[in-house]
DNA sequence: ACCTGAACACCGTTCAAGT
DNA sequence: ACCTGAACACCGTTCAAGT
């Protein structure tokens, strides 16, 4: 087949067209499902095409992680700190459980997107404008950033979300659990997460409370 | 060539030796260096034979990881729960950051390994043992554990490690950056971040204090 | 029991060739 | 300017064949 003008009806491929494609391809099949090929053909257009629009996968990579940081609420500078700072923290789970591909594709990074330093600019603006003088906004955006991190990243690695609706996935788990050798980890799991009414999210709260308890401590001992 | 048995000196190919060979290939050449094909050669054999000793590379990759958790200081019991939990939450840090690797593929990881359950066991038995209530305690390895993780992912993405060594690489970053857009980021890097003492590592035992605190209040009190 | 080569179904990316 | 097919250098994994 000779390469030819795409059909009238079809849209003409853009570098935006690219990303939007390549978040939905993430959102469906993870990261493995991620690959240029199957880019392409999402597009109706074979792989190759791709590099005239886009100079290579690492750069797609780059620009969806920061269209994802960029769905984050971002604080304003005059709202009251403490509810500015939870309110990202929560938007910022609520987008990356959202997108776990995100969560594994993060790791790799190396240099931030725009969006990402404007991300991080509005939540240092609030700080700063908020009282806090410049070493300890510089630790209360990493004490945040690191709790929010972390908390997505245990979240992702539960294998269920709640011990109602996934009862047969909890004693399939708790089959293989090495009960005499870790005893401790059995009741927690059997006597707290595995109760009615758990939930990962009032966890994240509840750190998240304790560190703005911190935060707040240290702003005006 | 024909299928031969090893030479003489040759050491036989074990699982054991397949892991050792794994972590190495992963310290040296990181997540994509790490190839079934890469691992054969680093053991003098064909990637095909490593399928006797080991099922698939998600296994390889299960292992490995365990064992990275396996090195990792885990806490005593009897240990008072301030100073064992600080230790280990500086321990798993400086594990991860010599094995960057790990934090890559840990996002992907589905069920957790012996080790892991082991480590887990470990953090929980210290923290019941010296008084901990049982969702006090839940709560304290969530957060703790969330926090170390996202610490490291944060070290992990810095684009150096102190500003004295690394000059260049800040000079570059700095050329690119939007500064009138980010006024408040501009501010921490240049009057906090780059000035010299500066070290990631301050910044992370503040952290961790501020979170032992915080838990210690609720605790007692 | 353990190792091999060939094969299959995939990757990212380059390049000359088409329109 | 944009798209294509062929090619290159890689992947993980299966399988029949060797010793």
């Amino acid at each position: 087949m000779p390469a030819r003008r795409r059909s009238p009806g079809t849209p003409p491929i853009t570098r935006e067209r690219v990303l939007d494609a390549a978040i939905q391809l993430a959102d469906e099949g993870g990261v493995e499902g991620l690959s240029m090929r199957r880019l392409g053909t999402a597009l109706g257009v074979q792989a190759m095409s791709l590099y005239n629009h886009v100079p290579n996968k690492d750069a797609v990579v780059h620009a969806i992680l920061d269209r994802v940081v960029d769905e984050i609420r971002r604080p304003a500078r005059d709202t009251p700190w403490r509810e500015a700072q939870r309110d990202r923290a929560r938007s910022a789970r609520e987008v990356y459980t959202r997108h776990p591909w995100a969560m594994e594709l993060i790791t790799a990074r190396t240099q931030p997107g725009l969006a990402t330093l404007l991300h991080h600019d509005a939540i240092l603006g609030n700080l700063r404008t908020n009282g806090f003088p410049l070493p300890l906004a510089a630790h209360a955006i990493a004490l945040l950033d690191a709790y929010v991190f972390g908390a997505v990243l245990q979240e992702l690695a539960l294998p269920f979300q709640s011990p109602e609706e996934d009862a047969p996935v909890a004693e399939e788990v708790m089959a293989a659990f090495p009960a005499d050798q870790a005893p401790f980890l059995l009741e927690m799991i059997t006597d707290h997460a595995m109760q009615p009414g758990y939930a990962f999210t009032d966890e994240f709260d509840w750190g998240l409370e304790l560190v703005l308890d911190g935060l707040e401590r240290r702003l005006t001992p």
